[in-house]
RNA sequence: GGUCUCGUAGUUCAACGGAUAGAAUAAGCGUUUCCUAAACGUUUGAUCCAGGUUCGAUUCCUGGCGAGACCA
């Protein structure tokens, strides 16, 4: 309808205005929901063109459409917008056109370039905690909708399998871990404890060894015992001590922090993991062994996360096949004058002139640094997907300035799908008791959260739900199907750019704004038309629409641009909201009217046939955002 | 020190530059002879500060204050 409006304005205006105009003048908004109307022109615009009053302007725009746009009833003029109201038979219209395509508001399936969507991408010395859920629903919701207007789509993710934080979790585990009866070290078979938590199990002891051994040294260094020490550290141990000296609380805890970071470095428990990164790096087979076995448990218990979580990958890129990528890019970059070169044979990239500063992209000795490897893997996904047009990274915000550094380095050595590139950057998870800290041990673990909303899920459905007939099995699929839901719910209702709060308590909720809410509409109309019997059938234009039920086709109608807003802005929490909105309508509507005791036959059909759509329209959303949707409960 | 992000009811979140800034939550009251009351109705409460652009600013610009992140 707006598009009508629009088009018919356009070609009208010579008459109307005197002149032609530009397509930015005419601007649509939703009309407020207390006035009368169901399309909204905003009349200012055109007030300094006519030169006139916002009344006369409106008043004038108000006769032309009246007397040229079909569907229109009339219009009402009011502070500077024109509400236009729309007939009964219009909206009727619109009801049966989606009653006739139940993929209403997609697009057709890869009818848009193919995308790769990028989330999770854990590391595997430790289990999978609430950050990860926010990413990974979050990338997962958006590679919904992406494919939903009309992308093919690359669920993909980095594992980040190597390097120092996994050599710890083997180095502890080597030292740490009991030998049983039978010879065996601890394993996931043997201790019946999921891979990924017994590694992590062997990160933190690793952790207290290391705190241990580094208090001793620090202790050392404070009676002043500097044996063993290398002489430029012992300088820069007395150096920081005498700056300690008459300054103020936060900058001796710094230097208390740098103290103790030199002390880390000088336990033998951390050269020791070091060395086994060496050895790893050589292909040291007994390291390489142990590394794929603790490996392999991890992956293990990820994927039992992965199954709960409902998310699923069309690739996997492991950092370990990928953490020498990029440097022959960067030698090439180089001979083109991309890069510079430093005296000591480091290479860098000047961004000063986009206001970003010199960036490290090869160390003098020529290993890669992150950037390295992330320029590498980009051009190295192309190569694997050949008809790729881009890529979504979905990566914490602490991440900014990498990407955008990234992007740019891949513009400027040529790449033109780096402007297709972009960083779905998401806010932290803040706890009520502040930040989550994994050595203060208020991190919230993904199992464990997933196990609590679920267990919540079934105390709440016991009380109060619908469950005769249902075999335990099915009682069970249901139960984290609510927990799970309302879980992804919480986290997803947010603008993923914001930092966010996570209260345990509110997660679980079940009323208000959240995913049990709208899962329980959809499972109240689920049984409402079974009772009925509905059968979908052409709907008789025969009675006035009441108000209740034109806000509620309105708000169907909107399903499809809603849909785009969201794969725009790379945010489900727009999709959320909308269904939101949409089933607070529709329980409006549901207990101020009959529906299958309706008397009337064909206020009866257009009741249901209403009913039908919001249950296939909040259906095809919470699919879209990752979310079950029960057919009762 | 430099760069970036964010500041909205007590709290958690909304609001393409548009009308009287919406919800949820907490608290009170009310609604089941009728389709699932995990629902609905009803009562109270907010744009960090100072300028600027605009017919119109929570939104854009500048400066401060506050929170966070990144880079040395």
């Amino acid at each position: 309808m707006e598009l009508h409006i629009r088009q018919a304005l356009l070609k009208a205006a010579p008459e109307l205005f005197g002149c032609e105009i530009t397509e930015n003048l005419i601007q649509f908004q939703q009309t407020r929901k207390d006035v009368e109307g169901d399309l909204t022109l905003v009349v200012f615009p055109f007030v300094k063109l006519l030169r006139c009053s916002p009344q006369a302007a409106g008043d004038k725009l108000k006769t032309w459409i009246e007397a040229n746009v079909p569907g229109v009833s009339h219009c009402i003029v009011i502070n500077g917008f024109l509400n236009i109201v729309l007939t009964d038979a219009y909206w009727l219209e619109q009801l049966s056109q989606m009653q006739a395509q139940p993929h209403y508001g997609f697009a057709q399936a890869d009818s848009k370039p193919t995308v790769m969507v990028e989330y999770a991408s854990p590391n595997t010395n430790k289990p999978l905690h609430l950050g990860h859920l926010r990413n990974i629903f979050l990338g997962a919701a958006v590679a919904e909708i992406l494919q939903a207007v009309g992308h093919k789509v690359v669920r993909t993710q980095v594992i980040n399998d190597r390097g120092i934080h996994i050599c710890k979790s083997m180095l502890a585990w080597e030292k740490f871990s009991p030998v049983n009866a039978r010879g065996e070290r601890e394993t996931p078979a043997n201790t019946g404890l999921k891979g990924d938590k017994l590694v992590g199990k062997y990160y933190v002891e690793f952790d207290r060894a290391l705190q241990i051994e580094a208090k001793e040294i620090m202790a050392q260094w404070q009676s002043g015992n500097f044996s063993d020490t290398p002489e430029a550290i012992q300088e820069a141990v007395l150096n920081f001590e005498q700056a300690k000296q008459d300054k103020d609380e936060k900058a001796q805890a710094a230097i208390d922090d740098k103290i103790k970071e030199l002390a880390k470095n000088q336990t033998a428990i951390l050269q020791e993991a070091k060395h086994m990164l060496v050895r790893w790096e050589a292909r040291d087979p007994q390291v390489y062994l142990l590394w794929t076995t603790m490996n392999g448990w991890v992956y293990a218990g990820f994927d039992q996360t992965y199954a709960q979580m409902g998310v699923t990958f069309d690739k996997l890129y492991y950092e370990s096949d990928t953490f020498l990528l990029g440097k022959d890019q960067v030698m090439e970059g180089l001979k083109d004058g991309v890069f510079y070169q430093k005296t000591d044979g480091s290479v860098w990239i000047d961004l000063t002139a986009e206001g970003l500063d010199e960036k490290l992209v090869l160390r003098s000795d020529g290993t890669a640094v992150y950037m390295t490897q992330d320029i590498g893997t980009a051009i190295d996904r192309f190569k694997d997907y050949p008809d790729l047009h881009g890529m979504v990274y979905t990566v914490g915000n602490e991440q900014d300035y990498h990407f955008k550094v990234l992007f740019l380095i891949l513009q400027k050595l040529g790449y033109t799908w780096a402007n297709n590139c972009f960083h779905l950057s998401y806010g932290m998870v803040d706890l009520p008791s502040g930040k989550m800290k994994s050595r203060e041990g208020t991190v919230v673990d993904a199992d464990d959260l997933m196990a609590e909303v679920i267990e919540k899920a079934n105390a709440m459905t016991q009380e109060r739900g619908h469950l005769e007939g249902l075999s335990e099995a099915e009682r069970q699929a249901l139960y984290t199907q609510i927990g799970i839901g309302g879980l992804k719910y919480y986290l997803l209702k947010v603008d993923p750019k914001k930092r966010m709060l996570f209260n345990p308590e509110e997660s679980i909720d079940l009323t208000g704004n959240t995913g049990p809410f709208l899962q329980y509409a959809h499972a109240r109309i689920s049984t409402l038309l079974e009772k009925a019997a509905y059968q979908p059938s052409a709907i008789g234009a025969t009675t006035a629409l009441r108000p209740e039920e034109k806000e509620i086709i309105k708000q169907l109608s909107y399903f499809e641009s809603a849909l785009q807003e969201a794969a725009k802005g790379y945010s489900p929490a727009l999709l959320a909201n909308y269904t939101y909105e949409l089933v607070k309508l529709y329980n409006t509507f549901y207990q101020s009217v009959k529906i299958v005791i309706e008397p009337d036959e064909a206020v009866r059909q257009l009741r249901l046939a209403l009913s039908a759509e919001v249950r296939q329209t909040i259906a095809k959303a919470l699919a879209l955002l990752g979310i079950a949707a029960p057919a009762r409960m």
